[in-house]
DNA sequence: CCCGAAGTAAACTGATCAGTTTAAGGTAAA
DNA sequence: TTTACCTTAAACTGATCAGTTTACTTCGGG
């Protein structure tokens, strides 16, 4: 049977290795990483590195999966979609707002981002993982919302891309041009609040 | 009088320099261009180069900085802000979205978000270039039409942040993570015409 | 026509870094 | 204890690249 994906091979430290390289990776980048900081950091020979994944590229690759895997669990999973739609919403606005605004957030972005030429397939992965995920769920809910009348929507997918941007205003370019690091309740609050009162004016249905 | 800004010293060739290295470094970041390769862009020897700037972080941020500022001349000048707010609404969203997705506006981002750690002035002032500069002149539009009574806001901050993000809705992920390379103009009204209703329903008044 | 400033090609320096090799040290199962 | 494999530190290779230097050419103003 063809192993298509080359998964790294099992071992001892190949959980050092991965933490040690996400570790470096996150705080420097693909290119500002050096190996042998990785090894360092992975408290690993550069030699055992090597024979877990055959070049740096590789190690990124996984890295990176890994994360963007991660991060996307845990979410939309706890919601209680029979809730009331400006319930469900706030809820959803809460936890995009707190991922934009985590340093981890941040980071696998902007790793995304700059990395997006060298690795295609990465930037593909990140996509389909994070806002698409996110978008399908979303959706879900919409239709729920729509059944019991409390919602209109046309274009569901708009509306859903719709309500993932306006949970950036102001928060994702400050944090993404490096202009603030953490932002207080009241700063995420007054997004939030703004994009679930934006959106139930447009798709709200009127009692 | 102390020059606290170095300004590039004149001569014929510093505009081959700075077109060769605008066009390397915008197809290929700022680690990823050579010196070597920017002066043969540039029709120019490397020492010339080198006679113009002491060093490649000082052309690259003269190259960026020309870029940023150069793309939010013209833009919003050329708006009646007294035509009816949904008229201004679309051709400020239809320029935005023109913006995001054209291939300049794109890379400039990239190289932006890659390099905001190594260079975080760079980072601040294109941060105070595009989103504060759009902001500030869509807080203008938003006083008159106010007092037109056609609108009714009260954080004018937020509502222009609002704005902006919803113009990106859909169109800017694609862009960045590689997803598409172009839209067609059904794709950006779709977008654009999502921006303007849902605007126009939090914050138009009604009739 | 001449002179000095500006430009050029090409070689060089020194540093960094991905990836390899070597020779030795553990460790665990049989 | 033997055997087989995993790990290690450190030296090494080869490539790339920023920045410098050198010796030579070009060109425009007086």
């Amino acid at each position: 049977m063809p192993d298509g994906a080359p998964e790294p091979k099992k071992g001892r430290k190949l959980d050092q290795v991965l933490d040690g390289a996400r570790q470096v990776f996150m705080s420097d980048g693909y290119e500002g990483a050096s190996v042998d900081d990785i090894a360092r950091a992975a408290g690993v020979s550069k030699a055992t590195l090597y024979s877990y994944f055959p070049d740096k590229k590789l190690l990124f690759m996984q890295v990176a999966k890994m994360a963007c895997h991660r991060q996307t669990k845990n979410v939309m999973e706890t919601i209680d979609f029979n809730a009331p739609a400006t319930v469900v919403l706030r809820t959803i606005a809460t936890e995009m707002v707190d991922f934009i605004t985590s340093e981890f957030g941040t980071r696998v972005f902007r790793i995304c981002v700059a990395e997006s030429g060298r690795f295609p397939e990465l930037a593909r992965e990140f996509y389909e993982c994070a806002p698409m995920l996110i978008r399908a769920r979303m959706v879900d809910f919409f239709r729920i919302a729509m059944e019991r009348g409390e919602l209109r929507i046309d274009d569901v997918l708009l509306a859903a891309d719709q309500f993932h941007e306006l949970c950036k205003a102001d928060l994702f370019p400050r944090m993404v041009f490096s202009m603030s690091d953490s932002f207080t309740r009241a700063e995420k609050d007054r997004v939030i609040n703004g994009a679930v009162e934006m959106f139930m004016a447009r798709y709200g249905v009127k009692p």
